[in-house]
DNA sequence: TTTTCGACTATTCAAGTAAAATAGTTGAAT
DNA sequence: ATTCAACTATTTTACTTGAATAGTCGAAAA
């Protein structure tokens, strides 16, 4: 019972902070001002999360799960290989202009130098490469893709992707990217992921 | 006579920058240690150029001319658009690496405020996209590329090549990627370029 | 026992400033 | 036409200082 409330807290400054982070960004919130909207003195705070860089964490796997929950879906679902890469792009679209703090994660892993984003990255990659093997993979099991792919491909797949956000942004100080090159960049990542969709057929 | 022993300082000038350059980047040079290295004051390199801007730029310039005449006789040779496209790719990879001045510039126009940069790669980037432009259309004329390939994937194609590039640049401190990064850079960007290939072929 | 917080300390950051470095100019000499 | 010493104007850097903020602690409330 008494887990289930402190549970309650812990979600409920989640949520605080990752519309703060996710608005202005890590180093423009404030402890204090986290600890103001759940109505709590920033001491309490200290209590839930040892450090301002634990919160964060936090908040980016909250994202994260989210996300990688909504693919594990995606993988279940009776349909051919090439949907599910081409799904898993759309997913990762929406998906990370909803969820900003995961969505900035690769922008400030190359642009800062706190190893704390470079880390979460990495780790956030590495699922990611994990998650497009088993659908590559499931291609070439199937028939629908070359066999002779190498697993290098989901990595460098995702730095496609990465690569491709990181060419529009080019006044980082906005957190998020206006509407007209938001559009730019869905268009030319999907066009992107059709073709190489089509480089990996099977003959 | 006159006019030949100007345009011989001119580029001994120019042969002293883009080292200095290449070596340093734009802000660590001062015109000071350009004029030292040609034996000159520094008053005479304004003689021959206004600012240090557009010394600059007659480096950047001047090795985006050895590129470009570089593929312009890839695209005379009698080979087959796929083979071109590959080509291009590795010529752009090995320029990109040797004229550091250029090869550097896609980054500094992303991280970097001047909009000095902005605009030369920019213009670098239509002349890249018009060079790809030629290589696709002769592929659809010559049936081995699908003929609804839109003229945005010359951009796009540039966009994923530059993207790769940006995501490994970690720590931009130094001028230049280390050989291993360097490798892995190349490799990736080779597999890209032959799935995209395979993936725009007419059936 | 768990949770909260006021009041504290230690760091980090921002704004300001003075000195140094550097871009760019000028006018005279070659 | 070309060069440069000596100049000015601007930018950068190194440093300082006050304010903001992360993080701590011990006592009080629930």
């Amino acid at each position: 019972m008494v887990e289930i409330i402190s549970n309650e807290k812990v979600k409920i400054i989640l949520q605080a902070a990752r519309k703060r982070f996710a608005h202005y960004g890590f180093s423009k919130v404030t402890m204090d001002e986290i600890a103001g909207d759940v109505e709590l003195g920033k001491a309490s705070l200290y209590y839930y999360f040892p450090t301002k860089e634990e919160l964060f964490k936090a908040v980016i796997s909250q994202e994260q799960n989210e996300f990688i929950k909504r693919v594990e879906i995606l993988l279940q679902k009776p349909i051919t290989a090439m949907e599910k890469l081409k799904n898993y792009v759309e997913i990762r679209l929406k998906f990370s202009h909803e969820l900003t703090n995961l969505g900035t994660l690769s922008i400030h892993s190359v642009l800062d130098y706190k190893s704390v984003f470079r880390k979460l990255y990495e780790d956030l990659e590495q699922q990611e490469s994990n998650l497009l093997k088993i659908i590559i993979d499931e291609g070439k099991n199937s028939g629908e893709f070359r066999k002779d792919l190498p697993d290098e491909l989901t990595k460098v797949f995702i730095h496609v992707l990465q690569g491709i956000k990181l060419r529009f942004i080019r006044f980082l100080k906005e957190q998020r990217l206006e509407d007209e090159n938001q559009m730019k960049l869905e268009s030319e990542m999907k066009l992107v992921t059709a073709i190489i969709i089509n480089g990996m057929k099977n003959i």
